[in-house]
DNA sequence: GCCAACGTTGGC
DNA sequence: GCCAACGTTGGC
């Protein structure tokens, strides 16, 4: 079992639109390599998934998702007019891919990136690092780090 | 809306 | 394979 983060805009999906749906949602539009390679290669069912939101007013973790199916190819990649096409992906050789995740946990406050970037033990994030990745491992020491900062309690 | 950082494209 | 130009992400 791995840990992630997910960046997602909340005007899209957020931590409200996971808790709001009746099952599991597809986590599509990943167009970045490095992140499709996490994607297709290591996030695996019953990984756990830190739901950061960003291009928001309050950036920060938002709660936890779990992966329910591990990748699948991504079916906009092959429509054309797609916002989603990609003209050199075909059935065979798919080049994007999708997974699902269910709805874990939504934090009772956002946990702020001004936060995030305050807690020693965080220093070496990809979040914090790398400012770009939208789907990236977090380590063992990073998610219980942040599961207490959290608290313990569930609470919607 | 601005701008820095980073990723991608394409000519050579 | 290099690198300039361009596009996108994402915090502020």
């Amino acid at each position: 079992m791995t840990y992630w983060l997910f960046k997602t805009e909340p005007a899209e999906c957020g931590i409200d639109d996971l808790l709001n749906a009746p099952a599991s949602i597809c986590w599509s539009g990943i167009r970045n390599y490095q992140a499709r390679n996490f994607l297709r290669d290591q996030v695996a069912i019953g990984d756990q998934v830190l739901i950061y939101h960003s291009q928001c007013k309050a950036v920060g973790i938002a709660g936890i998702a779990e992966i329910t199916r591990a990748a699948y190819a991504d079916p906009h990649q092959f429509v054309v007019g797609d916002r989603y096409f990609d003209s050199k992906a075909t059935i065979t050789t798919p080049r994007w891919f999708n997974v699902d995740v269910c709805f874990k946990r939504k934090f009772q406050q956002i946990i702020s990136l001004a936060e995030l970037k305050q807690i020693p033990a965080l220093h070496n994030m990809m979040l914090l690092k790398q400012g770009r990745l939208s789907v990236q491992p977090v380590s063992t020491q990073e998610w219980l780090t942040i599961m207490d900062v959290a608290g313990g309690l569930d609470d919607q």
